[in-house]
DNA sequence: ATGAACCCTATAGTGGCTTTAGAGTCAAGG
DNA sequence: CCTTGACTCTAAAGCCACTATAGGGTTCAT
């Protein structure tokens, strides 16, 4: 069951151009080829392609990714490091929504500073933004 | 009260590469320039600064931020567009820690079927990962 | 034979910097 | 006066993870 790469991409949901992305990035294998030169897929890079994308669902670097398709490739290997990965990567998206949720009130504060139209000089908000008292 | 950018830098928290970069993409102007053709920023140059950084840490684009210049530089224009940006941006901001919620607790869920070292090829975090029927 | 839908490669562009290479400036110490 | 080291300059390339563009080839139905 071979299949040309428009089909590859409406079946996971990458774009065309993703797929050739990874492929150049030697994240999927090379597949083979057709008489007219067309990549033709089999089940295994399907699989792949959905091990990658499902990474990247979870906000994971192509090196990360990289980083896992190692034990794909090698099945034997002792599996320590991918919880380590996963924990370093929580606490990662930990951090950032920590981040946005201060960023968040920051900007509603500055939101609240400006309730009507007014020229720009008289403008809280933009007053707000240039005060460096208020800067971190 | 002219200084150099090193010291720019130091004032501020930004680097001295990016203080050029700004120049270059017309954020700050460009300072006069010392015999030795160093630049020579005076107040109103540290002044703008600051803004563009304190826009940034609000996680505004650029493109954000030379609109409110925009104000910055005509103080006489309507500030209404000046709400309009920060509702558009406080939105993007929530959706985002929305998204990134949902996230931890995929990378929490999954994170759960591996409590201890094994070969990769029964870890229950690549195995999660390879089911596309877990995936969206 | 023609057209539409698909596929190919190679290259450049995106945003917001960061890094690198190679050179010039300036003040202090020997 | 010379050297050293810290600072500055420009121009160009690199980063990530794609996305877009240009210019062409293949396949299949009509």
């Amino acid at each position: 069951m071979l299949i040309k790469i428009g089909e590859l991409a409406k079946r996971t949901g990458a774009t065309v151009e993703t797929i050739r992305y990874y492929e150049k990035e030697g994240l999927l294998p090379e597949p083979s080829r057709s008489a007219g030169n067309y990549r033709l897929y089999n089940d295994t890079h399907i699989e792949r392609l959905q091990f990658i994308l499902h990474c990247r669902t979870l906000d994971m670097t192509l090196a990360d990714v990289r980083v896992l398709l190692q034990y794909w490739d090698e099945p034997d290997r002792d599996c320590g490091n991918v919880d380590a990965l996963l924990d370093e990567h929580i606490e990662a998206v930990e951090v950032r929504i920590e981040e946005l949720m201060q960023l968040k009130q920051h900007l509603m504060d500055l939101r609240k500073k400006c309730l009507s139209s007014a020229p720009a000089v008289s403008c809280g908000i933009l007053n707000a933004l240039a005060d460096n008292s208020c800067h971190q």
